[in-house]
DNA sequence: AAGATGATCAACCGCGCTAGT
DNA sequence: GACTAGCGCGGTTGATCATCT
């Protein structure tokens, strides 16, 4: 592209976000709503690029983001994904909206991998690795990564895809959290910090069961919402939420979408076999999943 | 106790796609 | 059609923390 990257301009700041730089951001979101991330920075003040600010929010500060501690059912369900869908990451986190595509990326290289590796060693049975180039997505899923295997050294305590219920965390939540880690290095702790600390643990959202429903992979999301106080700092934005739930529901879609997987050139296009399974003969991929948990 | 090594994950980088002109 | 800018995605890096020796 030869184009030079947005950060590289002077006076973008880049490394780690304070949690003021946070604050700013997720209020000027609450105001304007997500998008038109090129005028962040500027209307917002903050000394970062457009980009930096919509990672940020996207992959940390969004409303319904639950972090860490991946539930065996989350596995089962990335690892599942990634045999069909290879590295697609936003794929797969759309099927887990309150998992960024970072985040289930990073779990798969720091656990997941090392699980199938080491069951690999074990066991010695044939697997297909996920990185290897020319498999089709369908071999990779019928080479199989060992379901059974996998099933157990993921300690499965459920085998069905149909219910998954958490409370997730608001942004004030998140914010609250690093504001807590932040702190915690940070030995001249002032008042005004513990005070915005403690005001946002009070204003802090939560909003249950956000629970998704995977059956057969068609989605009902269910959305229970306990709206925000009014005036609070931090708002929980419901149409983002829906958003991300509405792109769950276009995902089938998109993926058949043969002009968008035409140009994704290191996945093979969803081959006759997925399309059978998740499209024509739905009820063939839960008994297809059974077979694979 | 201290240095070495490994694990984790937030953030960045570069590329490709798309829409606008 | 060519060019540009914005955005999204996947791969990679590097800082930090945990564990080991």
């Amino acid at each position: 592209m030869g184009r030079p990257p947005c950060c590289d301009k002077a006076g973008i700041k880049k490394g780690p976000w304070t949690p003021e730089e946070d604050i700013i951001l997720v209020s000027y979101i609450q105001e304007h709503g997500p998008g038109n991330w090129r005028l962040v920075p500027t209307n917002s003040g903050l000394m970062r690029c457009s980009k930096s600010c919509r990672l940020r929010w996207t992959n940390y500060l969004r409303p319904g983001i639950k972090r860490g501690n991946f539930s065996s059912h989350e596995e089962e369900i990335i690892i599942q994904l990634q045999a069909l869908l290879g590295n697609r990451w936003a794929a797969i986190a759309s099927y887990l909206p309150q998992r960024t595509d970072n985040d289930i990326k990073n779990y798969w290289n720091t656990h997941l991998k090392k699980k199938i590796k080491k069951y690999q060693a074990s066991v010695g049975s044939y697997i297909t690795s996920s990185d290897s180039a020319g498999s089709t997505s369908h071999e990779r899923v019928l080479g199989g990564y060992g379901a059974d295997e996998i099933r157990n050294s993921c300690s499965s305590n459920s085998h069905t895809l149909t219910h998954s219920s958490s409370t997730y965390a608001s942004s004030a939540e998140n914010i609250s959290r690093l504001l807590e880690g932040w702190m915690r290095s940070s030995p001249n702790q002032t008042l005004n910090d513990k005070k915005l600390q403690h005001q946002m643990k009070k204003e802090s959202i939560t909003f249950n069961s956000n629970s998704f429903i995977m059956n057969q992979l068609n989605f009902d999301v269910e959305v229970n919402s306990q709206l925000p106080l009014e005036g609070s700092v931090i708002a929980w934005d419901k149409t983002a939420t829906d958003s991300v739930f509405e792109e769950n529901k276009q995902f089938k879609m998109m993926t058949y979408d043969d002009n968008k997987l035409k140009t994704q050139s290191q996945q093979p296009a969803m081959s006759v076999l997925e399309k059978w399974l998740l499209e024509e003969n739905p009820g063939q991929m839960d008994a297809f999943l059974e077979t694979m948990f």
